[in-house]
DNA sequence: AGGGGATATGACACCGGTTACCAAATGATA
DNA sequence: TATCATTTGGTAACCGGTGTCATATCCCCT
């Protein structure tokens, strides 16, 4: 029971903000100066922003009101100080293809959009050796709240090992099951890989090709299998000669659609493991005086920005990219705001048809 | 003169490494635990750390020697608390192109590579009436060390006006000089675009067609009028008619590409105002059934990796993005060190000669 | 040797939060 | 009404640095 009525328990909040309202002009608030308004202390303010129960409605109510009056939020970096945790999500990244990252920065973006947490790049190159010396150097100045890893980060034992000694928390991003089962977004892409081998099945291919990743990626392999799966639903092996590794780059790509073509015998479909190197076997088609799709039928895999810029446009499987930032991002917030989530979010790609598949040419001869 | 003979210091030095070694196992070290093992005050080490002239030599070799013994590295978060300054360098951007914006990224991470600043990417959407409040709010929050703005952001002078309200420092990225003279990076765009029209005249071209951008960008009249004194070199006038406005995005070259083809007089050359228009005017062409270069030339502006993945490969005038962002973030770092440099740093874009040109075809009938 | 003006160093408070611990208030029970 | 358990709020210390200002030490000169 209150020793006040309840007009006089009102009268009292609305001098409270009135007086928030005064000393909202003198500059950033502090959580001292929310005590000091609301007459409490700035442990009982801190509660009420991490909400503790150990605070009486009543005194959360003001505390509350003078809150939203001021705009007040803590400040990161005392936070970070005292809580040796920063609001840093760090997006660890070692991928090829430019735009696969900066859609997944985009994904990311969104989710944080709203939060106090910031994106931090940090790019890694498997050719400097040190490269997780710095990574754990990052991690133990800036003492990151979560980091984001994309395919083939991801995929490094060793690297989340040393995230779990060094405990931050990380959300995975990959395909096919690791070994290790933690939270990630996972993509079935070998079901992707399966759909664009229908596809090119479907329109009547029998010489197909693949030019795939290298086998270090772990999507590499898993599309490759996904591939040769649906080839085989409908009755089609996967011609080992007809089969070459490139670097998920659009030049390996390129020299690798130009071995096929120059090989014994000439593919009518390609299915690249990516969209970059499936850019390179358009020109490699090109040079050799060959047309899109009538005398080769070209398929991609991410469904990049750039697969609707080429023409004729890339026939790509879609990888929901940005979706998948956003999703490996809130999995992480959502350990912040305590909620449990399931651990694993699946992601199952589709093939978009555009303009660069057709039916194989007749034969000649 | 010391009171203590040479040996005498030099088993000093190393009895405090040692100790230090020892120390080195209890994990991360503090500058507390520097001070406590050097025999000094902390705020002697903070003197050491923060290159004081204030420190005697022979003390600043103890110091040091502890530190490196340590491989200690000042806490960001508390040194941020206590600087009210954090150790976040933003990159505010509101572009079109997502391949500028990958550029510019890797130039800042190199430069920013051995230190211990981070990048934080801020994307701002003119779509959002509240931008503005939003990096406020960012900027009070995080306190950045400073921010470095691309074109289209680095014109606005509200933005920056605000960014001087709260004390932030900031690096613009232009072409052309800005109103208010400050730290820049400056690209003399229109000299790039006076080389295009050179190229496209030396070729034979006189229906030459310009693609530009929205005027609400400062590069794109720049570019214009670049382009047109390029052509006047060589006494061709730039047709009106044969210049329209797009969005700098690839539906809007598209879109502008097309209009130009069905026009009254239809240009055997065009100057696009980026590599995405000019990606945008390749698939207009195509669609008309019309080759490149043979039927008409294309020059694009930026050189971002999709001009060499086109096919054929499209000629451009190159700015040096990632260069430019390095600069652009080592500028903001020489304020840092206390470094003077001068305010602006030039750079003069070149035109790359690739396959989308070629003379003009002869003219029918 | 003594004085004076640098030069070097340290004590202490503070940045803006959090945690540990303790005291006071409240309410339930006897 | 006394007693005890349970809330609730306050105090002090701490996270790891930096600023201010007083004090100690040094060097040089007379």
């Amino acid at each position: 029971m209150s020793d006040k009525s309840k007009p006089e328990l009102e009268a009292e909040l609305a001098a409270a903000v009135r007086e928030a309202a005064e000393f909202k002009l003198q500059g950033r608030a502090t959580i001292n100066d929310i005590a000091r308004i609301a007459k409490v202390s700035k442990k009982t303010v801190s509660r009420v922003i991490n909400d503790s129960p150990l605070v009486k409605p009543r005194t959360r109510e003001v505390v509350k009101a003078i809150i939203a009056e001021l705009g007040y939020t803590p400040d990161p970096q005392a936070r970070a100080l005292a809580l040796r945790r920063s609001f840093l999500v760090g997006l660890v990244y070692d991928n090829p293809s430019p735009q696969y990252v900066v859609n997944m920065q985009r994904g990311i973006l969104d989710a944080l959009e709203e939060t106090d947490f910031q994106l931090v790049l940090r790019p890694v190159s498997r050719a400097d050796a040190n490269y997780p010396g710095r990574l754990k150097q990052f991690i133990q100045h800036h003492k990151p709240f979560g980091l984001i890893l994309p395919p083939s980060v991801s995929e490094d034992e060793e690297l989340t090992q040393m995230f779990r000694d060094n405990d931050v928390d990380y959300v995975r991003i990959a395909s096919g099951m690791l070994d290790e089962p933690s939270r990630m977004i996972l993509t079935h892409d070998s079901e992707g890989a399966a759909q664009a081998a229908r596809h090119l099945c479907a329109l009547g291919h029998i010489d197909i090709a693949h030019i795939h990743g290298p086998e270090s990626f772990r999507s590499a392999p898993e599309r490759r299998s996904g591939f040769q799966r649906g080839l085989a639903e409908a009755g089609v092996a996967l011609n080992p000669e007809l089969t070459v590794e490139a670097g998920y780059t659009f030049d390996s790509g390129l020299q690798a659609m130009e071995r096929l073509l120059y090989g014994k015998r000439r593919p009518t479909a390609v299915f690249a493991g990516n969209d970059e190197m499936a850019t390179g076997a358009y020109v490699a088609v090109r040079k050799a005086g060959l047309r899109i799709p009538e005398d080769v039928s070209i398929v991609g895999f991410d469904d990049t920005p750039i697969a609707g810029r080429l023409w004729p446009a890339l026939t790509t499987v879609r990888l929901p990219i940005r979706e998948m930032g956003q999703a490996a991002a809130r999995l992480l917030l959502a350990q912040a705001a305590g909620v449990v989530r399931e651990d694993v979010i699946s992601f199952t790609p589709e093939i978009v048809v555009r303009e660069s598949t057709a039916a194989p040419p007749r034969k000649t001869g």
